[in-house]
DNA sequence: CAGTGTTTTCTAGCATCGCTAGGATTGCTA
DNA sequence: TAGCAATCCTAGCGATGCTAGAAAACACTG
């Protein structure tokens, strides 16, 4: 049965080329430029294929590159947890500024997944779990977890509406600075 | 020339038509079901005619309603001003809640219109003064603009992570509540 | 090894999209 | 009324996401 074995691992090994180059792409032209037409002659195959493995199209393969994106951010707050609420904030907008399309994905796009529901993939808690960590020593006697929800809107506004130049680029690191002071001590 | 007078002003009530038809059909079945030839049955024209008001074509239609709804929005937020920094931000979410897709015009999409550079339009700068204006009382020893932005960010997070089901539904009320308590005092 | 049946893959095409060229129609002017 | 100018529509282009049905490759059995 081991001939089983190859064709499986062969199809996800196909399955993972096709996001990856879905992500490539996007992060290079924008996702407007990742057309199934495309995909298929970076993977060298026709363009049913991409349905054989991704049922639900194009925004199938989107949500892909989005749960990927969700596990490389829980990775790198992760990382950055040590420097408290500055370093998760800081590392949080540097990730969306360095994957912006991959960002999109996961936030803007991608309406299939949802949050706070009970078909939530794990790895998406994971990320709010990684924002709870630093709210929470400085929630005081406001409730932790809508206190999180609001620091990430926070982060997330700042990193969308400064993609739509609609902020000022001169202020980027002041702005951060004062997401910490406002956010940074026990509010009661 | 009273000829030449009436025809502009038709002219100019078709291209209102135009906003007004895209915006109702946006706001009922989202803006990809805005489509040209929609419209244009919409208004009981052909597809052209939407090209000779607005070159630009959709994309161009979309920034037409999107000022609208700056518009709109300066007008809510200076009328909630009485009611100070929870007021205009209660103000605010509400009026996002209330025309959803004209808020994704505003801000997700029409990446024509840019904020913070010289041809911004006027109205987007007023909006802009209408949260200034609250937030300089708190601002403290403070920045207000960057301040603003920061304010400006949390109120734009929570509206569009909530629309993506990002956010507990159960919680919105103490969302703003506790924005109102980070950003409503002075901070130093 | 030949033949059969299953699985995989591709060709070709559908409906729809934004957009536009060129002709037809209308309305104004002289 | 003839000619001109502005206005509008028909028809079509290229590209999109997606899919049905034929063709090819593969695996298994007698």
């Amino acid at each position: 049965m081991t001939q089983r074995q190859r064709r499986v691992r062969d199809r996800t090994e196909r399955a993972q080329r096709i996001v990856s180059a879905a992500r490539e792409l996007a992060e290079a032209e924008g996702w407007d430029a990742v057309t199934t037409r495309k995909l298929a002659a970076l993977i060298e195959y026709s363009q049913p294929v991409l349905y054989s493995h991704f049922p639900g199209g194009k925004d199938a393969i989107m949500a892909a590159a989005a749960l990927e994106g969700f596990a490389e951010l829980v990775s790198v707050l992760g990382t950055a947890r040590r420097d408290g609420l500055a370093g998760v904030a800081a590392a949080y907008v540097e990730f969306a500024d360095a994957k912006p399309a991959l960002y999109d994905a996961m936030f803007t796009l991608a309406s299939e997944l949802r949050f706070a529901e009970d078909d939530t993939p794990e790895v998406m808690k994971a990320n709010f779990a990684e924002l709870l960590a630093v709210i929470e020593p400085v929630a005081g006697t406001q409730n932790a977890g809508p206190l999180t929800e609001v620091f990430w809107s926070t982060l997330h506004g700042l990193v969308t509406l400064d993609r739509g130049h609609r902020l000022s680029p001169a202020h980027r690191d002041e702005r951060l600075a004062l997401v910490v002071a406002r956010f940074g001590t026990r509010g009661d």
